[in-house]
DNA sequence: CGCAATCTGTGATTGCGTGCACAATGTAGC
DNA sequence: GCTACATTGTGCACGCAATCACAGATTGCG
């Protein structure tokens, strides 16, 4: 049956179960596709064809039970468990990372910090202590940590990619400034909030797009 | 001629800087659609197809002069002056990304930071004043800012964009996990990570794809 | 208990972006 | 300057994803 899943329908998933967990959390217990798709603006007949790929979900003349949606998106994400990611960089943006608390209610955790600068290494961060790159070898297998979250400059990236890919890593969260390169069995997502920037500037200089 | 041109597209253009910026960096004169397209992962076909929406950049038979197309991709962006922007929210997130030393290096300069808080309201932030965004009505006329980047919890989010929408932004970096809703004439763009990595597990997770 | 209303799941259709393939054109070497 | 080669620009075909539209199922009401 569901074979070959778009990799577009698997990126919205993601935006289906924040939606349906703020819902959860407004004490609402079913929703209809028409309403989800108003929030989130995606038409209705999208979320039912995603949904589709995996399942039926919903009942005719009501909705999706919200909970049960969520628990199954849940499921098909595999986000039941805790994912434990492995940071490498921890200047200015690794160690803002490192703050961040929006993994931690999501069930994604950083267990290790790397870095190659020696005057950083040793340092307590978050509670973490940063170790050294050239211990990444060594360090990766006790951790079990499938992701990595890069953040070191765009010069460095690649190489601390490979290696990443080297010890196994199957994730990759890229805040570097460059087009990496991995093995297909390696997903790897950029985050880059300049290109973001530099797309929506096309459409807001003045002229706009009639010339 | 250049009726409708897609918005993927578009969001490819920043690819092309960046990977120009780059090679210009590295001193190369010249490069072909290919190497181009190699190092991106683009297929050439489609990078020539997308330039030819604004122009004819190349020469055949030797390719884009990198100067030159770099050059023509700023036009096309409205990348070659410097644009303000305004941040509100001034957490932990926020202070990183006044912090971040990402943006100026390509024109994107904040100019003014907000938050609600009245004890962080007044502080310092890297050499800006905090103000409430009860000023914001006042203070965006003089800022000339017509981007805005969102750094609140995700409650706050809406009503922020929606003030921010009022005194006139056209383009939001949003950085709240919400899905936010704006006019058509004002562009969105978020950055989650917590989406990307809940995109990854899904390939990650035992089990693979086929079952 | 039957009828009207609601909403899902999905086959069919449409539309659009991607990739192909080649003509057009410029380059380099001799 | 003529020939061999390289690479762009683009019309066309393909394929995939978004949307439509309806059959089927569930609910609620009278």
């Amino acid at each position: 049956m569901a074979l070959e899943i778009p990799e577009v329908v698997i990126d919205r998933l993601p935006i289906y179960t924040r939606a349906l967990a703020l819902l959860q959390r407004q004490g609402r217990n079913v929703v209809n596709s028409q309403e989800l798709g108003g929030r989130l603006g995606v038409t209705p007949a999208q979320i039912r064809k995603d949904l589709s790929y995996f399942g039926r979900f919903g009942k005719q003349g009501r909705g999706y039970n919200v909970k049960r949606l969520l628990e199954e998106l849940h499921q098909i994400l595999g986000i039941t468990r805790e994912w434990s990611m492995v940071l490498v960089g921890v200047g200015q943006l690794g160690r803002a990372i490192l703050g961040y608390d929006g993994f931690a209610p999501q069930g994604f955790r950083i267990v290790a910090a790397f870095d190659v600068d020696p005057d950083i290494v040793g340092d307590m961060v978050n509670g973490l202590e940063v170790k050294s790159v050239a211990q990444l070898q060594d360090e990766m297998p006790d951790l079990d940590a499938q992701i990595a979250i890069v953040a070191v400059p765009a010069a460095n990236a690649q190489e601390v990619i490979d290696a990443l890919v080297e010890c196994g890593v199957k994730a990759i969260l890229n805040y570097a400034p460059i087009a990496a390169h991995a093995p297909p069995d390696v997903r790897i997502r950029d985050i880059d909030p300049v290109l973001g920037l530099q797309s929506m500037t096309f459409y807001i200089k003045e002229g706009g797009t009639t010339s």
